[in-house]
DNA sequence: TTCGATAGTTCTATCGCGCAATGATCTATA
DNA sequence: TATAGATCATTGCGCGATAGAACTATCGAA
């Protein structure tokens, strides 16, 4: 424990915590602002990407996956169907719920979302070497497993990002 | 680039980026679960952190210093002043400005605040050992450099969690 | 003294969010 | 078949956080 004790590193900027708040909050925005041209939230790309993987499930069900209130998800499914890049239909084994299916644009769209997001990626990345970056993912893996977080839920994204200058 | 090419990694579990964010949203709502014991929000905490390194300066000039808007400092001040832990004083050379003052109650209390921090770094780095802390410790902060943040601008932190299930 | 600039405050509009109530539909049971 | 309770989606309402505009007090300069 001679190599970083906590306990005489008062200073914020090196601490582990602190770094990985503020480097998730810079790149969320980022992720935003490069998400803007495409006209998206970065809520909805991420629920056109659930989507893909649960073509056809209800509402609910996209909503449990992605950890938002039924009540947000109305709206959230009402904004990319005004985008024409999902579609409601009705089950008809079951008539309340409404499946959702990604539309011909939608999937036009998601690729483009994969697109930003390696590009994305790379700029985060862009200082590292590959190793570095193994190594990297490797340990932020073992932190997020350590504090018990499944892949699939987001906690949440902040919804705009004021420029962080 | 063989270790890791981006564009066969599609699974965003693996993206630094992503992790970042999950991580950094994670880490942030946790640190305002361990603030709620000492009756403090992230922010207040933060200002307190803050006023330590610049007793005395004027209320915009630490706003400036945090990265938020005059307005909000005024009702964050407001906060911290009927907590008895923050002091306006109104700066004799220049009476339109208030200087603010750490009080005793807020020293004590930002010793607390140093020891919930400490206690949380602690946590978030359990799984980790003394070198591999060192190794996330410099690649977070070459990250962190790339993208040009400097240690002091904190974005925004999110004023409560919803906890995350 | 008078004028423009500045620090802090207050007021107000906006936005995101969750809870509760509603209508439609399903399932179970008599 | 008919009725009761549960479930899905939707809408309405209010809360909390925020930023911008307007206001007051004070400063510095002419």
């Amino acid at each position: 424990m001679e190599t970083s004790d906590p306990a005489i590193a008062p200073q914020p900027e090196s601490s582990v915590a602190f770094l990985l708040v503020q480097l998730g909050f810079h790149i969320a925005g980022l992720f935003g602002e490069r998400l803007k041209p495409l006209g998206l939230e970065q809520r909805q790309a991420g629920m056109l990407v659930r989507l893909t993987e649960n073509d056809g499930r209800s509402q609910q069900a996209i909503a449990e996956l992605m950890g938002v209130n039924p009540t947000r998800m109305v709206f959230l499914t009402d904004e990319l169907e005004k985008l024409g890049l999902v579609e409601r239909r009705r089950n008809p084994a079951d008539r309340r719920s409404h499946a959702l299916y990604l539309t011909e644009a939608g999937t036009a769209m998601l690729a483009r979302v994969r697109e930003v997001t390696r590009a994305h990626e790379a700029a985060i990345t862009a200082g590292l070497s590959g190793a570095e970056r193994d190594q990297l993912t490797a340990l932020l893996q073992r932190l997020a497993g350590d504090q018990g977080l499944a892949g699939h839920s987001l906690p949440g994204m902040p919804p705009r990002h004021a420029g962080a200058d």
